[in-house]
DNA sequence: CCTCCACAGGAAGCGCAGGAGT
DNA sequence: ACTCCTGCGCTTCCTGTGGAGG
């Protein structure tokens, strides 16, 4: 502990560098992944159609469902919002009562808190713990006819719903306009799994897929031109070259057209030349920017590998060149027996193998030696060290490397 | 051409944890 | 609090297979 003088002086340092701190951000807001911008690029057709389709609400009607579909970061989320706000201000302004609501189904979780979700937003108070699932969905539909509410939900990544659950709200969701007679419920489903209509109830699909809309991924020259916004809302003048914000579009861009991820690129990219004590982001900046997202991503993927899984790996790493299944076996199994781990069989290490293919952690090939046998050939795709670096973070590991 | 190595990888079933229904 | 159900990780058992060497 230092002296009441000390203390003082650093809680000024902080607070003085984070007051003048940042010379290159003047509004971290719109760099936020779930920004909504004032203007929507490129989604014209999206918004019009969506528009289109939810306004019966405003005549007190209910209005058809809608599944939109498209990649991570292709502006379905930014879409869905936009129209919601619009929709609301429009309301308002002629004194339509409607009741909107929005809930991001992967982070609310179970199809419970999903329900309370629906509940405050047509006025229900519903305790957060012991209710079934069909008695708080009911008594949100109770409110919903006792007050001929007209309902608009968004359901935001609905896949997970579809995945980790029954799929029993879904069903009493589509369903509902059949049931409810005052009032109505219309709903806006949002997945990035272009798969997900298939693992859903057949009943359930043809209600929710009333009306259908696929989001393109966006191109690098329309990424280009949403960067430029958001450098001019988020970027003190003169702070990013073009240059930059073009290199930042063309990453992204080639390889899905991910919005979000060519803007997390770009705060990045901020964080890194703020760092180096720059007052202008530039190209190389970008270059770090980028390799540190990606070890970021590889790091966290390996952290939280399986223990079983991170032993395997590192039974790769240390049988070298002689990668076969079979000696990467054999050195596994000492290794597991070293650190009092049971031992997996081969068939199971075989498969977990592949799944640290699949990960693109490692290459396995299979190969015919002829004679002597058939075999994956295994190599190591990602940095040894890096790999070794933060294996060693896990206790158990630790002690045998 | 046939054999046979050293596995690949599918199918079925088991035990367990966690979640839903009662 | 209790059963029932489901999904998951895993094992067991199995059939399939490319090609060097006979």
């Amino acid at each position: 502990m230092g002296s009441e003088a000390d203390q003082k002086k650093i809680i000024n340092s902080i607070f003085t560098k984070a007051a003048e701190g940042s010379r290159i951000i003047k509004d971290a807001e719109p760099l936020r992944p779930d920004y909504v911008p004032p203007k929507l690029l490129f989604r014209d057709e999206q918004i019009t159609a969506v528009a289109q389709i939810v306004a019966p609400i405003l005549r007190k009607q209910r209005c058809s469902n809608v599944l939109l579909y498209g990649k991570t970061g292709t502006g379905k989320t930014a879409t869905a919002r936009l129209v919601l706000n619009e929709l609301r201000l429009k309301a308002q302004e002629f004194k339509i009562p409607v009741c909107l609501c929005y809930t991001n189904c992967r982070l609310a979780g179970t199809e419970y808190r999903v329900v309370l979700d629906l509940a405050e937003s047509v006025g229900v108070k519903i305790p957060f713990t012991g209710l079934s699932l069909g008695e708080a969905y009911s008594r949100v539909a109770a409110q919903i006819s006792d007050n001929n509410l007209n309902f608009l939900v968004v359901l935001d990544e609905i896949d997970y719903l579809a995945k980790n659950s029954t799929g029993n709200l879904l069903y009493e969701l589509t369903r509902s306009h059949e049931k409810l007679t005052p009032g109505g419920i219309s709903l806006i489903g949002i997945s990035n799994d272009l798969r997900f209509k298939e693992m859903l109830d057949p009943r359930v699909l043809s209600s929710l897929g009333e009306e259908e809309m696929v989001f393109p991924p966006y191109s690098v020259e329309e990424l280009r031109l949403i960067l430029k916004e958001r450098v001019k809302l988020a970027f003190n003048d003169g702070c990013i070259t073009e240059g930059a914000v073009n290199l930042c579009a063309a990453l992204a861009g080639s390889e899905h057209g991910d919005a979000r991820r060519a803007v997390d690129l770009l705060r990045v990219s901020a964080e890194v030349a703020e760092r180096e004590g720059k007052a202008r982001v530039e190209e190389h900046h970008i270059k770090i920017a980028l390799q540190k997202m990606e070890q970021d991503r590889l790091i966290e993927a390996l952290r939280v590998l399986p223990l079983q899984a991170k032993l395997i790996l590192l039974s790769v790493i240390k049988s070298e060149d002689s990668s076969s299944t079979g000696s990467i076996y054999q050195t596994y199994l000492r290794l597991s027996s070293r650190v009092g781990v049971e031992t997996l069989t081969a068939r199971r290490v075989s498969g977990i193998l592949s799944e640290l293919d699949m990960q693109g952690l490692i290459s396995a090939n299979v190969l015919s030696k002829g004679r002597y046998g058939r075999s994956k050939r295994v190599s190591l795709l990602v940095s040894k060290h890096l790999v070794l670096d933060v294996l060693t973070q896990d206790p158990i590991i630790a002690a045998v490397i």
